[in-house]
Parts: C-alpha cells; structure tokens; sequence
DNA sequence: CATGACCGTGATACTAATACCGGTATAGTT
DNA sequence: AACTATACCGGTATTAGTATCACGGTCATG
C-alpha cells in the first residue's frame, strides 16, 4: 500500500470544514468567492460539500483571505469541532 | 485543459515555503519532527525541498503544530518572501 | 575493517485534488 | 411558458501529494 487512502475521520473533518467554509461565504456566490480566491467554482464546491476533504494549502489560504478568516482559527475550529460546535457561532458572526 | 500544472511561480514559492520550514525545524531531525506532525518523513522532506509544493492544508497545519508556526504568519511570508527576505529572519528567531 | 543505527535521497505505486463538460433542479423574472 | 441565475451531481482527464521500498552516506562502536 503506496497512498493511504483518506480515513473516515479525515472525511468527517473535511465535512466540518467545508460547512465552516459556506457559513463564512453567507449570502456571497459561489462563483463570486470562487473567483476572488483564484480557483474554479466547481472545486469551491467541492471543498464546501466535504467532496475533497483535504484541499491544498494555499488553496484554502486563498480562500480564507477573500472571505476574511484566520488560518489558524480555522484549523482549529475544525479540528475541535468534533467536541463543540460552539466556534461554528463565532464563525458566522465574524465571517 | 483538466487539471493545470503547477506554474513556475507556484513552485518557487513551494521551495520558499520549505526554506522557512526547514528553518524553522532547526536543528531537530526530520523524522523526529514528522512523527510529532503524525507524517512520514519522505514527505516532510519532499515539502521542505520543494518537491511538493503545494501540500495539503491538514499537513501543513499538523507541521506549523509540531513547530510552533502560526498559519496565518507562514502563509503571509512564503507568499510576501518574493519581496522581502525579513520575514525569514524572523521565523529563524521565532521558530 | 566490519557492523549497526540513524539520516537523507531516488524510484515507484496509488490515491486525491483540480478543472472542464453536460445534465438536472429550483427559484425569480418577464 | 420561456429565460436566467445559482447550485448540485456524475463523469472524465490529468497533475500532484503521500507512503512504501531500496540505496548511499555518516558516525559511533566493536
């Protein structure tokens, strides 16, 4: 086994990020923030239904800088997600 | 065109991102450093050499863990580092 | 010199991310 | 009803990330 395929955990968290993600977006298009972080809708809204769990590392900087979030906020609201949902209100607040 | 290759900037700022990395690794070795980030040191030397320069968001969060690195700060100097090379002095005392 | 432990590297294998295309559904407008 | 805009879904194509294997280098010890 060369490439671990992705653990049912890490498709969960990529679950809980993509939901993170669409509450930041709010009532902004898809195409629209799509366009504004530099990649195509269609992998935007694959990031935001959970379809590709672990995006790269830019790509979501990009996408947290044109919707005004913290990358290390994020990780860590999607990583302790799993406990509390309590950081999805600071979320949708701040974003 | 299905899935575009990496541009020469895209990749030059991958080896920037594995500059600050391996700086900020210091004099701890890589399987020490990619164990405490739960990865195989192959890869954390392909990302640290520029071979993968663009690696996925979670590895690079469970890396800036392990090291100490602030996402937002990480993202902000490999993507400034064209520019200034401050920034890496910076890493090299904080990191 | 031989042996072993540790580190980094090159090659290979295989999955996942990204983009493009077509189709479908829903809601709003004229 | 027809048109538009938005989002979802499936399939397809192609590059890239990640892990395993095998090899060479280094350093300490015998």
């Amino acid at each position: 086994m060369v490439r671990v395929p992705l653990t049912p955990e890490e498709r969960q968290r990529g679950e809980r990020f993509g939901v993170l993600l669409r509450q930041a977006r709010g009532e902004r298009s898809m195409v629209e923030v799509a366009a504004a972080a530099g990649l195509s809708a269609e992998t935007l809204r694959k990031i935001e239904t959970g379809r590709a769990p672990t995006p790269a590392f830019f790509t979501v900087a990009a996408l947290a800088a044109a919707l005004g979030l913290s990358l290390d906020e994020l990780a860590a609201a999607c990583a302790e997600g799993q406990f509390t949902q309590g950081r999805a209100a600071e979320f949708r607040q701040a974003g």
